[in-house]
DNA sequence: CAATGATTTCAACAAAGATTGAAACAAAAG
DNA sequence: CTTTTGTTTCAATCTTTGTTGAAATCATTG
């Protein structure tokens, strides 16, 4: 396989892959072109290269920025801002980890401690009941993998799963 | 908090919930509902309680069944088909767990594979070894991370993070 | 401080995804 | 076989999300 396809093929995947996780495809491929350059970019060479507008450019590389796995980098004597991708996929996995921890699984837990404690008004105890199991048991579920995930974050990716299945198997 | 309201935020957080994680809004309701349910449901009920139409309730339901969250169950003597969610949050999970390995990891491992060793046609040596070195380690992640998946699930998910807490605090 | 170059913002537009509802289909009952 | 009841399909429509491009903002330079 040449080296432009192949480089096309891991950018179109990228894309394609991260709009399952609620990220634009056009954030995925410029994540993707970060990832394989040797070099940090400007806006204007991800524009030529992925012919996408200024503007989404500009969005999508503060939001990568705000996942934390993208950084501006300011080469000294140039005017143009830089950007490139962490380069350690291990730490890229843990990053986006623990934000997704945060958006996602922090939300679940505050949501469900507040079910906690119904007041059965014109309902069956069974209903109730039910309720109550399904709320408790989530909010078990979720603190449990919460405490993973902060085990996970703080030992470093790679450590953590080594451990971990060699440990488990 | 009063029984019907606590339901409904219930209903309400799942739905909103499962549109972070590719699943429509009410496809996460609808599984909300059936969460809490004492008893299986008709699509009629679940019609009359989310007030959406029969058409939707129809491929919803069939794709939770897909994901294997939701089981068709059969009434004797009963003409209509009732569904129930699974009840216990953890085989919930995993399963989830299992479905998007399958669904998402597997393809990136599949991709990945394909790209390794390229042909460096027109490019530099150093843009040759970049992509090299993220395909390589991004296969590398996510092989690891499958093993770890596929011990979770083998294990079963409350057995295999507590397991993984205690030894690796 | 005016001019130039770079970046961000945002209203208008486009694309993708979700939902509806009515027609087609399937299964059981009379 | 016909009717009744229940389920699925799918084109049309609505909603949500992503993208563009030009104007506004910001920053640097002479």
């Amino acid at each position: 396989m040449k080296y432009t396809e192949a480089r096309q093929q891991l950018i179109r995947t990228w894309g394609q892959l991260s709009t399952h996780w609620g990220i634009s495809r056009t954030m995925g491929q410029i994540h993707a072109l970060l990832m394989v350059s040797p070099d940090p970019m400007t806006s204007d060479q991800i524009i030529e290269e992925l012919k996408i507008s200024r503007g989404n450019v500009s969005m999508s590389l503060r939001s990568l920025v705000e996942w934390g796995i993208v950084h501006k980098t300011f080469i000294p004597g140039e005017r143009k801002e830089y950007f490139a991708s962490e380069k350690d996929v291990w730490k890229m996995a843990l990053q986006i980890a623990r934000e997704r921890k945060r958006r996602e699984l922090d939300p679940v837990i505050q949501s469900m401690q507040h079910l906690q404690a119904i007041n059965p008004d014109s309902a069956s105890a069974r209903e109730v009941d039910e309720l109550n199991k399904m709320t408790t048991q989530i909010l078990d579920v979720a603190m449990q993998v919460d405490k993973m995930l902060d085990i996970g974050i703080r030992s470093g990716g790679q450590t953590f799963v080594r451990k971990l299945i060699s440990v488990l198997r």
